[in-house]
RNA sequence: UGGGGAAUAGUAUAAUGGUAGUACAGCGGACUCUGACUCCGUAGGUCGAGGUUCGAAUCCUCGUUCCCCAGCCA
């Protein structure tokens, strides 16, 4: 099997991390590969993640190595146990596997605590006593250098004191910090003195109440990944920045390996948006229906729209890993997603907004039972049996009373197939006060049974249609793009972009019976409109269906060229 | 001259001094019991100006544009 989309492919794959990772197996500066995927469990995964997940995952079986599941959990103030759970199972659903190598942070805090007192034993570390405010205002400008802190230069004994103080709860949040003594002078805020360490009277998720003191950000990663023995770290390029203090500190620090960071573009998509913040902002002012909601980029939301994990991986393997940040159209998932579905999902009929269609001459109280294909791309999927009588109904879209140009479907007159079932021609319209039209009067073609004529006759359209007497009842819900522009936010507020019709609700659609009983999460194909799937809103009584995607369309685009000219 | 990064078709990228290639999107057509799928065809690109070289997307110089950094967030 060499399956791209397969995680465990062993096809080689070439970027400037890979191949930087097969020099230094070359040249034996590593004899194992191990990287590292890194979530701060402060909320749900999305598909910018997917890309991170990937790449690490997919280096880690590529090289024979591993590739370790870390929670950066070191702010208690915002991190949530709920968040954890919801990670790893979003991770496994993806396809990815860490074994034994679970770790967090946290794990390493008592560790970190003593190479804390060995940076001040060391006189690279120091107790300041400054505000935040103050802090800020000694750290400069981006084009003016800082300001030493006038406890820079504490004694070593004091500021071991002081720390172990800290620990022991003495003083309240904000009071006091650790900082590394770097160089206030430096072109590089990150180096400008950096806090290492803080007072934080909170609950942590895994810890409880044994810290109030947590390390910040560059004081635990790096630190976690030589406890762990990742080799190469790699993180989004708005690290880049971070890197020389990443170095500095392990080179400060008695750790027994020494891990290196490199950052790729994290991943930028069309018509959404991929940022925490905005995210949380849309489940939490309701412009969406929750973290699973199926316009949502987020994992959990892609997969109750009923997208492969898959089609994720082999949209993911398309990405370049490059340090150039771009902006990926949307239609490349949407054609990943396609390509995939069209292989696997079975294909059943469905009318989403049905008009009546009465078979004059179909003899009273007759039904045919006709055979339908389930999968025309795979023949073990078989066939089954469609019953069809007197009175169908057909989509209200497939029939136009004054025919425009390039329109092959129904229209006063005209004739067409039904799919897997009769030729019929439309004999009259009825319709109601309103002048709208309500039913359709057709004759058939008993010699068409299957869908072919005998006499070799040709007809321009193929409808799908529902029985009146086997159909379901059902609820479909269509999805658009949550946002009517390819940036959302760039030129005014997101919120006004937000694209009113992303979600669209049909009451009334009729699905063949079989439908009825669908697993979650299975693909199925309605025949002519696009990929569903049975949403967990379902019940015995009403199945609801989520339109996973919609399939590629030229009579829209026809419609939607005539629009523009 | 604050520091760090990036610039190749519409988009994302490949080419590592030697024919600018691929995918998606677009356009045209064939096929079709899904206006799907598939197939065929087609258009379109090296940020700019100099320089080195037989030869430059690639090397050099000078520009330009865009992104990130002034959390006790990650």
């Amino acid at each position: 099997m060499n399956d791209k989309s397969d995680p465990a492919a062993p096809e080689e794959i070439r970027d400037y991390i890979r191949d930087i990772i097969r020099d230094d197996l070359a040249a034996g500066r590593r004899d194992v590969i191990v990287t590292r995927f890194p979530p701060e469990p402060n909320g749900y995964l999305h598909i910018g993640h997917a890309k991170s997940v990937c790449l690490n995952f997919g280096i880690g079986i590529e090289f024979g190595g591993r590739c370790h599941m870390r929670f950066d959990d070191t702010n208690p103030v915002k991190e949530e146990h709920e968040y954890i759970d919801a990670i790893q199972e979003d991770v496994r659903w993806l396809g990815f596997d860490w074994g034994e190598h679970l770790y967090f942070a946290s794990d390493h805090f008592e560790r970190l605590y003593q190479w804390a007192e060995h940076l001040i034993n060391s006189g690279d570390a120091y107790i300041d006593d400054l505000s935040p405010d103050e802090i800020r205002e000694h750290r400069g400008t981006l084009t003016e250098p800082g300001k030493n802190s006038p406890y820079r230069e504490r004694p070593i004994e004091e500021n071991l004191d002081l720390f172990r103080r800290m620990r022991a709860g003495e003083f309240p949040n904000g009071a006091r910090v650790l900082r590394a003594k770097v160089d206030m002078a430096s072109g590089n805020m990150n180096m400008r003195d950096p806090v290492i360490y803080r007072i934080l009277h909170a609950n942590h998720p895994r810890t409880g109440d044994a810290w109030c003191i947590y390390p910040t950000y560059d004081f635990a990663h790096g630190q976690s990944d030589a406890i762990e023995g990742v080799t190469h770290s790699i993180c989004t390029l708005e690290f880049e920045d971070h890197r020389p203090l990443y170095d500095w500190l392990i080179a400060h620090l008695p750790v027994d390996m020494v891990p290196l960071q490199y950052e790729f573009s994290r991943l930028n998509l069309t018509y959404t948006v991929l940022s925490k913040r905005r995210l949380i902002q849309l489940v939490q002012e309701n412009h969406v229906r929750g973290w699973d909601d199926p316009r949502l980029p987020t994992l959990r939301g892609l997969r109750r729209r009923g997208i492969p994990a898959a089609a994720i991986r082999d949209f993911v393997s398309r990405l370049a890993i490059s340090k150039s940040d771009g902006t990926v159209e949307i239609a490349l998932l949407e054609h990943c997603v396609r390509e995939l579905l069209n292989k696997t999902a079975e294909r059943r009929m469905a009318v989403l907004k049905p008009l009546k269609v009465v078979i004059e001459n179909w003899p009273e109280g007759e039904t045919d039972e006709l055979e339908a294909i389930n999968n025309p791309n795979d023949e073990s999927a078989g066939t089954r049996r469609i019953n069809f009588s007197g009175e169908i109904f057909i989509e209200r879209d497939d029939f136009m009373e004054e025919p425009a140009k390039k329109f092959f479907r129904l229209a006063p007159g005209r004739e067409v197939r039904l799919r897997y079932a009769y030729f019929i021609t439309c004999r009259e319209v009825i319709k109601n006060d309103a002048g709208e039209v309500i039913e359709l009067r057709c004759t058939y073609d008993p010699e068409s049974r299957g869908g072919q004529s005998p006499d070799g006759r040709k007809v321009k359209g193929t409808l799908h249609w529902a029985s009146a007497a086997d159909s379901v009842a059902a609820e479909v819900r269509l999805y658009n793009h949550l946002f009517n522009s390819e940036n959302p936010g760039a030129e005014d507020d997101v919120l006004n972009d937000l694209n009113p019709d992303s979600l669209q609700v049909l009451e009334n659609c009729l699905i063949e019976p079989s439908l009825a009983s669908a697993t979650p999460g299975e693909a199925i194909q309605f025949e002519r409109q696009g990929y569903f799937c049975l949403d967990a809103d379902s019940t015995p009584e009403r199945p609801v269906f989520n339109r996973t995607i919609s399939l590629r369309d030229d009579w829209a685009r026809i419609q939607k060229q005539k629009q523009k000219s």
